[in-house]
DNA sequence: CTACTCACTTCCATAAATTAAGTGACTTCC
DNA sequence: GGAAGTCACTTAATTTATGGAAGTGAGTAG
């Protein structure tokens, strides 16, 4: 996987990342392709939070750009794709793991998984 | 620390700390509290990224609503705070280390404290 | 008195997000 | 065969946020 030609405002690779992940709405979009099994534009637009289809189709396209996202057509006439997170893109798991038990902790609780707390627990080890 | 009246989109953790920390700015302030010794307006300011005054000043308010940061006068006449993480600010130690050693791996390297990649690799251990 | 520092705030042009509606390629129902 | 529906988007219009520059107020140093 070729990376987007990129000029990044900073040698910091938290900074980096931010550039790609620092949204609102980007991580949620990994989280439902990670977690919840959610593949198709449709599923990922019916989440809970409701993102819009034009940022979807956005940021699908950002994350299919810097390789953490691939698709795949499950059928032709029209064509429909499924997307997929990359092994880069599972790579994002403990990040994700780490924000979700920070929010639970100090975010007036909030859902928190009761199988993935397991894993929270073991990433935090 | 009274968390501030507010009505989070969703009920999951992830959506929830992405409402206080999703955007570009707010865990580079968090990263020079951390590990730069970055504590007045000046200092933060002054990162690699240069983040304008107005948006350091929203940033800092409302990590302060959140109870992230706190800041204490060091001077009087003028007035000059110094801003300092809370316990639940640092926290945030985690998230910041696992979104380093993500961006450090993925994007085109990047730089990457060698004293902090120790602390990367207990994190992920 | 003048210049300078620090910690902001204000202003403004641009960019991004939100909201709503529309499009194209089909499939299914009547 | 026409009408309605589904899916995956795109386009347009409005609102909000960002980024850059300049300004302000309270001082200190020369």
């Amino acid at each position: 996987m070729t990376k987007p030609e990129h000029e990044f405002r900073s040698r910091c690779s938290i900074a980096r990342s931010l550039e790609i992940l620092g949204d609102k709405w980007t991580l949620l979009v990994v989280r439902d392709l990670m977690w919840h099994d959610k593949h198709t534009f449709q599923e990922l637009q019916n989440s809970e939070e409701h993102l819009p289809p034009n940022l979807l189709s956005q940021r699908l396209k950002r994350l299919m750009e810097w390789g953490l996202v691939e698709r795949e057509a499950y059928q032709d006439r029209p064509v429909r794709y499924r997307y997929e997170l990359t092994d880069q893109g599972r790579e994002l798991e403990p990040i994700l793991l780490h924000i979700m038990a920070w929010g639970h902790a100090h975010l007036n609780g909030g859902l928190y998984d009761p199988v993935r707390a397991q894993t929270v627990a073991k990433a935090s080890r």
